[in-house]
DNA sequence: TCAAGATATGAAGGATTTTCCGGCTTTTGG
DNA sequence: CCAAAAGCCGGAAAATCCTTCATATCTTGA
């Protein structure tokens, strides 16, 4: 996850006191706060530092440019994310594929909607820029897990296991993602989260009938 | 379309000579080759304008502030966008719904394919701002099209239209960006493209079924 | 305790966005 | 056709913001 980290957003220096740890947290915490109450755009140097209380020049120290804040907000973001899919993968190892894909779709909606304003915020600050790179390993990472936990299906339909890992996660992800962006009321998130469950299982049956 | 735009985007005054509507058109088409070539992060005023064979001032005689640019050339984008496909919605009135999905999923994917630079470089560049105005008047439009079509199918189950609809749509093109964000060699992509389509059919299938 | 390394500061330098207004073109109305 | 009004353009200057750097303060370990 960490390995392909675009020169110009790796970490300047590793934090290596306590108080300097202290500051990085504080500065991420405020780099967030500030995406959600003024936005991207108004996500200046001098306001991230001022909401966690310290001064430019610190920040620099830690972070080579404004970027990569939010590339580093993204990446605890993603990696704390890819470990739950990574633990529901675990879990349901071996049971038959529509419960799985229940599961997948559970973690995933359930992970997003804890903290909308978060992942809204995220949604979008992710585009910015070489982010690319983030979301690429990120894509990697579950693909691998979710891949592993088809594969041991007991009802394994005799199909490419690479092609209905590519469907299925690229329905599901696309799909939240989408959901997100339409700011759907509650309801209606609802009825479209089962929706697309019904679709996944609708989807692998076809599969299994051969 | 043009009701809700944010007011900090809202275009200084609209072109009335026919120079200026020139001036207009050099501008945004500026706007877009900047944005292909330099990537966002490079996308400045100067060097649109210089492109554009105009002066700064000019610019802003038009366009508020530099994010304005990118609202701009995301609304002339979403509109050709949502009359492509009204236009598929108004051809297939009355056909059964499998063949309604595959149309549209056909239209959908062709227009973003077509040119899938711009397509790439435009979904980066909508997160920017408030473009969530553009983006919900954009899927409210499209909705109300694709809803339209699916109500006349010949082969209508009886399901509430606006669920299905929802359920649809968001599949549809949530799908689709994801496939773009990940970056799939073309078999791939043809693959994911005719799993989504029997997905959609597979859900149409439970529903006919009741 | 004291030096060496680590961390913090904020004004200055550089780059970019936005404003402002004088001068030039086109349109309008008599 | 002509002058006044409206529309349009250019580019320097002001306002913002990002980034650097020299200097000051704190921590660690011997």
């Amino acid at each position: 996850m960490t390995e392909t980290v675009p020169p110009a957003l790796k970490a300047r220096k590793r934090p290596v006191q306590r108080r300097s740890g202290v500051t990085v947290d504080a500065i991420l915490e405020a780099t967030l706060q500030v995406l959600l109450r003024e936005g991207m755009k108004r996500l200046t140097t001098t306001r991230v530092a001022a909401r966690a209380g310290v001064s430019v020049g610190t920040m620099y120290q830690y972070f080579p440019n404004k970027q990569a804040l939010v590339y580093a907000l993204n990446a605890r973001y993603l990696d704390t994310l890819a470990e739950r899919i990574e633990a529901t993968c675990t879990v349901q190892r071996g049971v038959p594929m529509a419960q799985m894909v229940d599961a997948l779709i559970d973690t995933y909606w359930a992970a997003k909607t804890e903290r909308a304003d978060v992942t809204r915020a995220l949604y979008r600050s992710v585009t910015e820029l070489d982010n690319d790179a983030l979301v690429h390993a990120f894509a990697q990472r579950v693909d691998t897990a979710t891949h592993a936990m088809l594969a041991s299906a007991c009802d394994l339909p005799p199909v490419d296991v690479r092609a209905i890992n590519l469907a299925l996660s690229s329905v599901i992800y696309g799909t939240v993602r989408n959901a997100f962006e339409r700011g759907l009321p509650d309801a209606e998130a609802e009825a479209l989260r089962d929706s697309l469950g019904a679709m996944c299982r609708a989807y692998l049956q076809t599969l299994a009938s051969w």
